[in-house]
DNA sequence: AAGAGCCACAACCGCCTGCAG
DNA sequence: GCTGCAGGCGGTTGTGGCTCT
C-alpha cells in the first residue's frame, strides 16, 4: 500500500490544511493521520472526484503554484501530487495508449543520445509524459536483459555514430558545449524529426550491448576530478589540448597488460582485436594516433551513457550518476565491473574507431558471454574462451558487420581523425611538455587525490618512465603485493589492483586473471563471468567501497 | 480454479535547481 | 550571499491485471 510520509515535501505545506472531505474517502490507501496533529494526507492512486476539481481549478487558474490547489480546493493532495497527475493524466492533448512503432524508435533513439533524460525526451514526444517513457524504457530494459537482447538497435547505433562524428567536427561551440560533450552531458540536441531518424532507422536488427559504456564517464569524470585542469583546455577546435599528452601513456598502460595478457594467453593478436585494442598497436608504431577527446567523448548516450547518465558539467563538482541500467542480478562480485570500468576506460578515449556504441569492441560468443559485458568482462571471457578452445572468436574489427554483429561499423578513420592526426603530428611533443605532469599521472595512491574520490579508482596504471617519456623519476612502480607464499594478497585480486600494480610484470598480471577465472588456470572454466557480473548493468548498492567514486563533489 | 510470475502503469520519494525575499 | 519555497526531474516502489502452470 501506499505509505503516508512522515516527512516530505508535501506535509510540510499542509501543516495549514484542515480537514477536506476528500481527505479521507479512503479510495485506496487513503490518508492517515499524519505526525499526530498533522491533517491526513490522501495518497494513492486518485480518485474520479478529485482528478474533476484539480481540472476544474487548473481551469480556472492554470497551471502553476500548485500547493495552492490545496487551499483553494480543499483537495487534500500535495503540490507535488497535483503537478504530476495533471501532468500525466489530466492536461489536454495527452496521448493515450501503447506507444507507436515510430514513438518507440524515437524514444530509443532519443535514449541512445540523451541518455535517462525522460523530460527532455518527452519534449520531442507531443502528448507524452516523460512518466510514460520512462515506464516505457524500464519495461524496455527489463525485456531486454531477459531476452538477452541488446537494447539499442543497430539503426540507433549507426546513428549515434554518424552524428557523434558530426558533433565532432562541429566541436567549436566553445566551453560549455566542449564541457557537456566531455562529461557526456549532451545538452547538444540533434533534431530528431521523425523523417530523420525513421530514414535511418531500419528493421530492429540488435546490436551487439553497448560493453563499455560504462566506462567513459568514469573516465572522463575521473580524469576532471583530478582538477589537473587539462579538461578545461578544450581549444575552440574542441580538441583536448593536453588529453593527447596522457593517452600516449594509457596506451603504453593498456598494451603492456596486454602484453601480460599476450603471454597469458598467447595470443594476443587475437585478444586484442577481440577486444578492441589492436589499434594500440598502431597507437605505438605511429605514436601519434591519438584522438582527441572531442572525437569519441561526443554527445551520444548510446556510448557514453547507454549505463551513465551523466548530467553534471565536469567543470564543477563531479557527481557520478547512477546507471540507469539497474541490475537486478547483483553479484557480490559486481565490484569487478566498477573496479574496472575506470581501469579500462582509456582505451575508449583514445580509440580513435569507437565513435559508436558498435565500435565498443564486442565479443560476440555462443557461450554465455554476459551481454552487458565491459572490458574486463569480455576479456576475461576471451581469456577463457581462448584457453578453452571451444570458442573461436572473431575479430571485432574484422567481423563487426558480420549476421552476428547487426551494428555494422567500419572501421573508417574520420575526417575528424585525421585532423587529429595532425594535429598530433604538430602538437605531440609540446603536448608531452606540457603535460609532463599529468602523463606520468598514474592514478596511484602515492599521488594525492585532488578529488575526494577514493584513491583506488586511480590505482589506474603504473606508467612505467619508459612509458611514459615525461614521468618522473621519482616515482616507485608500485609492486604487486604478494603475500609470503606468493601467492596474491587479497588486495591484488581487485582489479583496480590488477592494472595499478607493474604491468610489466606478466606473473602479477597471470595470478590476478587467473584469480579472476577461479584460480585454477587448469581448471575448466568457472562461471566467474556468468549472469552475476554484468558490465553494462550495476547494482550500485553493492558496490564495494573501491567503487563509491559516487562522491566527487 | 488457484497460485505464481510477469508486466504495465501510477504514484511516491528524494534531490536538485531557479528564484524571490 | 543566504534561506526558503515552488517546481522539476529521475529513480523507485506499489498495485492490479493478465498469462501461464
Amino acid at each position: 500500500m501506499y505509505r503516508v510520509k512522515s516527512e516530505s515535501d508535501c506535509e510540510m505545506m499542509l501543516q495549514d490544511q484542515m480537514d477536506s472531505p476528500l481527505a479521507d474517502d479512503g479510495s485506496s490507501g487513503g490518508g492517515s493521520p499524519h505526525r499526530g496533529s498533522g491533517p491526513p494526507l490522501k495518497k494513492g492512486p486518485w480518485t474520479s472526484a478529485e482528478d474533476a476539481i484539480l481540472v476544474d481549478y487548473v481551469k480556472k487558474h492554470g497551471e502553476g503554484n500548485w500547493n495552492a490547489v490545496q487551499k483553494n480546493t480543499g483537495l487534500f493532495r500535495c503540490g507535488k501530487s497535483c503537478r504530476l497527475r495533471w501532468a500525466n493524466h489530466l492536461r489536454p492533448n495527452l496521448k493515450k495508449g501503447a506507444f507507436t512503432p515510430e514513438e518507440e524508435r524515437l524514444i530509443i533513439q532519443l535514449h541512445a543520445k540523451m541518455g535517462n533524460k525522460w523530460a527532455r525526451m518527452a519534449a520531442h514526444l507531443p502528448g507524452r509524459t516523460d512518466n510514460e517513457i520512462k515506464n516505457y524504457w524500464n519495461t524496455r530494459i527489463k525485456r531486454c536483459q531477459r531476452a538477452g537482447l541488446p537494447i539499442y538497435p543497430a539503426s540507433v547505433c549507426n546513428q549515434s555514430s554518424s552524428e557523434d562524428q558530426q558533433i565532432s567536427g562541429d566541436f567549436n561551440c566553445g566551453e560549455n558545449i566542449s564541457n557537456d560533450l566531455l562529461s557526456g552531458n549532451s545538452l547538444y540536441l540533434p533534431d530528431f524529426t521523425s523523417d530523420n531518424f525513421i530514414a535511418n532507422t531500419e528493421a530492429l536488427s540488435y546490436a551487439p550491448q553497448l560493453s563499455a559504456v560504462s566506462i567513459s564517464n568514469l573516465l572522463g569524470q575521473s580524469f576532471a576530478s583530478k582538477n589537473c585542469s587539462f579538461m578545461d583546455q578544450v581549444d575552440q577546435s574542441g580538441m583536448l589540448k593536453q588529453s593527447g599528452c596522457v593517452l600516449p601513456a594509457l596506451s603504453d598502460t593498456v598494451d603492456g597488460v596486454l602484453s601480460s595478457v599476450d603471454q597469458f594467453s598467447n595470443d594476443s593478436e587475437k585478444l586484442k582485436q577481440a577486444l578492441g585494442f589492436d589499434y594500440l598497436n598502431e597507437a605505438n608504431a605511429s605514436s601519434k594516433t591519438i584522438a582527441p577527446f572531442g572525437v569519441t567523448l561526443s554527445g551520444s548516450h548510446a556510448f557514453l551513457n547507454g549505463i551513465f547518465s551523466a548530467s553534471r558539467p565536469i567543470n564543477g563538482p563531479l557527481k557520478m550518476e547512477l546507471p540507469s541500467l539497474q541490475d537486478t542480478e547483483s553479484d557480490p562480485n559486481s565490484w569487478l565491473k566498477y573496479t574496472l570500468a575506470p581501469a579500462m576506460q582509456p582505451t575508449e578515449l583514445v580509440d580513435p574507431y569507437l565513435h559508436s556504441p558498435i565500435a565498443t569492441p564486442s565479443v560476440k560468443s555462443e557461450s554465455a558471454s554476459p551481454r552487458n559485458s565491459g572490458l574486463l568482462e569480455e576479456l576475461l571471457h576471451e581469456a577463457q574462451a581462448l584457453r578453452s578452445g571451444k570458442n573461436q572468436l572473431p575479430s571485432v574489427r574484422s567481423s563487426s558487420s558480420s549476421a552476428g554483429t547487426p551494428c555494422e561499423t567500419t572501421t573508417v578513420v574520420s575526417p575528424e581523425f585525421d585532423l587529429c592526426q595532425e594535429y598530433w603530428d604538430e602538437h605531440h611533443s609540446s603536448f608531452l611538455n606540457d603535460c609532463a605532469p599529468f602523463s606520468g599521472y598514474s592514478f596511484t595512491e602515492s599521488t594525492p587525490p585532488v578529488s575526494a574520490a577514493s584513491p583506488d579508482i586511480f590505482q589506474l596504471s603504473k606508467i612505467s618512465p619508459a612509458q611514459s617519456p615525461s614521468m618522473g623519476s621519482g616515482e616507485q612502480a608500485v609492486e604487486p603485493k604478494h603475500d609470503t607464499a606468493g601467492s596474491p594478497h587479497p588486495e591484488n585480486l581487485r582489479p583496480d589492483a590488477l592494472f595499478s600494480g607493474n604491468t610489466a610484470d606478466p606473473s602479477s598480471f597471470n595470478d590476478a586473471i587467473a584469480i579472476l577465472l577461479g584460480n585454477d588456470m587448469n581448471a575448466e572454466p568457472k562461471p566467474v563471468l556468468g549472469d552475476g557480473i554484468a558490465f553494462g548493468s550495476s547494482s550500485w548498492s553493492n558496490m564495494p567501497h573501491a567503487c563509491e567514486i559516487s562522491e566527487f563533489k
